[in-house]
DNA sequence: ATTATTAGTGAACAGTGTTTACTTTCTGAA
DNA sequence: TTCAGAAAGTAAACACTGTTCACTAATAAT
């Protein structure tokens, strides 16, 4: 096969691809999934409604590549943490933080590329997809952090990581969720305590963190 | 003021609005918000689309009806174990595992539950209606439970009841997401474990409890 | 019995994603 | 360089959506 497949066409449609992508990225990121319209995106870049399709074949899959690379953005993030060969405690806490600042980040993004999964192309289970996913190797990266720990002795050594990593990715999910839909979350009435979001995301990866550590009392 | 103001065309109103409301239930149950269209709706119960409106004001108040009286199954489902007098280590459990069971029964429910928070009316912070809400009520509940924690000694003694219910809150609103969205949730590839959904959600509860619970080592 | 209120409707408005038939533009080979 | 064929781009329509408006029919109140 030749090196690089690159003919001048094939690079000018690529881009105007990407032109695409950019307009329907800042879109997406103010108003969502539904306040992207295809009209009002070949608005944005000069074409009419029907020239989109000639580059994707539908909306779903314009969407999905926004999300995908989102998750790209979350997986690369999560990596730089994850690798850093910094005293176990203290970094998978940040890990585990990372993950939901950079998730809450783009709310709309992250919603979204849940959202769409029950439908589409479903990348869990025994699908042999999962592992090439972003979402996939993100949960690999966590699932071998908790390895390290339970190894390395700071967790309890009963803990089956890859069981482990669901319920510490539900965990995140769920804090990543919150804020996500009630933007103001971490501050509820209730009571006295209305801690801001920074502090709050700590105190929950601590929390999270601490059901798996070994009783040092 | 009357006692029970009841005229026979307001009950004849209030059984035709119930009507609507049913129809409603059974079709979002089913297919979630978007499967729900007001002319698929009005045709159901042989009605024009247009005289729905006469009933609801728009079909987002319709919906909030049905989110609501939902999220008040799930308080009386978790109040059930909540108040019952047996011992507090398993009731606690039982309490989050019950909230996510009740929970996933209705995935579109839930997840509408949440998603038009940001937009809508927003229950949360120190908006003065948040106690009152079904959603505010059960997040009492969880706080309650975790105070009699650290009362009774269980938990540490340093946790702060209001902040802890949240994150706990979290933590339990994560794993719902998670099977919400992808139905083959607790069942990842990812090597050899792969959990029957009913024994996940009992990990997961015990989890996040332990991340509670005093050193006892 | 007459008036006023409410219940209910058909048709239209302004959107949406998508498809089809059509024209224009560009590319690759004779 | 010419010419067939593929690709790019488009206007118009289809089948939907939530919602509103002017209108009629039925019911309740005076």
């Amino acid at each position: 096969m030749t090196v690089a497949t690159s003919s001048p066409a094939e690079r000018r449609r690529n881009k105007i691809r990407a032109r695409i992508l950019s307009a329907a990225e800042s879109v997406f990121a103010r108003e969502g999934a539904e306040g992207l319209s295809i009209r009002r995106l070949a608005e944005n870049i000069d074409y009419s409604p029907a020239a989109i399709y000639k580059y994707f074949s539908s909306k779903d899959e314009l969407v999905d590549e926004l999300k995908e690379s989102f998750f790209e953005l979350i997986l690369q993030n999560v990596h730089l943490i994850a690798d850093r060969s910094t005293p176990f405690a203290g970094r998978a806490r940040e890990c585990l933080a990372t993950y939901i600042r950079v998730a809450t980040d783009k709310p709309y993004h992250y919603a979204a590329a849940f959202a769409g999964e029950s439908t589409s192309s479903g990348p869990v289970d025994t699908e042999p997809g999962f592992e090439v996913t972003k979402k996939g190797q993100a949960f690999n990266v966590l699932r071998n952090m908790i390895a390290e720990g339970v190894e390395t002795g700071a967790f309890r050594s009963d803990i089956d990581p890859s069981l482990a990593a669901k319920s510490v990715w539900a965990s995140m999910h769920g804090l990543v969720m919150m804020i996500v839909h009630i933007p103001t979350f971490p501050a509820l009435k209730s009571g006295q305590a209305a801690m801001a979001r920074e502090e709050f995301i700590e105190y929950h990866a601590d929390q999270v963190i601490r059901g798996m550590e070994v009783n040092h009392g």
